[in-house]
DNA sequence: GTGTTTTTGGTACTTTAGTATGAGTCCAAA
DNA sequence: TTTGGACTCATACTAAAGTACCAAAAACAC
């Protein structure tokens, strides 16, 4: 929010410049006003696609909360798990990516379901991408 | 591609006809600099942002690709399935969601594992997502 | 260094998932 | 009309997944 708002500050203060500027300019005789419009053009252009860049990235975080897997108290080993879960491996395939045994593994995704209100791996992995806990 | 091509030409003609406004405008003293450029401005503003917008929604396209569906053999009620499974419900829920037995469902998903070459349904999952099969 | 959390592992068990096979129904196309 | 595909369901399995305990290293904080 503070940085919409110095965003749309800079932006006025630009377009005060550029009146400016373009008024000095043109009665200087040295410009052409074909010129000042297009350049006004291209910023203006440019700025459009900066802010609506940085508005979509703002839709689809794509990025993990580390907030919520704190305050869910999913460890760091548990998160390395529900990672592997939604690549789609089995216990036994991440026990060997992991270099320990099943048993392991399971009492992680045990605690994971816990801790993520699951019955299920499927629906873990629904609910971790959900709450931005895995990349959707 | 022909829609760039298009939207760049409309880009280009529209240009050039704010050129001629513009002189026209100003010469007949109706109007200050100021405003028309703060027409232009807006203008290239809006226009940067709309390009950006169909630029960024032809990187994610994050709608089903029926193509891959019909390529892979997959049925109607097999995809209806494979939604479910994509949501973390389990055989017995898919079955009672859609009204058959959990044999039925059973059914069902071992052809879906096959025709999307996975072990497990949490592999079905990724895997159709990476195929653009299910939304990401 | 002591206490706490994390990580690891085990056993024994229940539940769910997945395979293999067969078979009946329905509907549309040949 | 019969033929093939899609959908349904069942039985009898095997293989994973998940639960409920317990317990001992290992890492970490105070």
């Amino acid at each position: 929010m503070k940085k919409t708002i110095f965003v749309f500050s800079a932006l006025i203060v630009s377009l005060l410049a550029l009146f400016k500027l373009s008024n000095h300019v043109y009665r200087s005789g040295d410009i052409s006003a074909e010129i000042i419009i297009a350049v006004i053009a291209i910023v203006f252009f440019g700025i459009g696609i900066y802010i609506n860049k940085k508005a979509l990235h703002k839709q689809r975080p794509s990025v993990v909360d580390q907030k919520k897997i704190e305050q869910l108290g999913i460890s760091k080993r548990e998160y390395q798990v529900l990672v592997h879960i939604s690549k789609g491996l089995s216990n036994k395939e991440i026990a060997s990516a992991l270099f320990v045994s099943e048993s392991t593994i399971k009492t992680h995704v045990s605690n994971l379901l816990i801790k993520l209100d699951a019955k299920r791996r499927t629906q873990a992995v629904q609910k971790a991408k959900s709450l931005h806990i895995l990349p959707i």
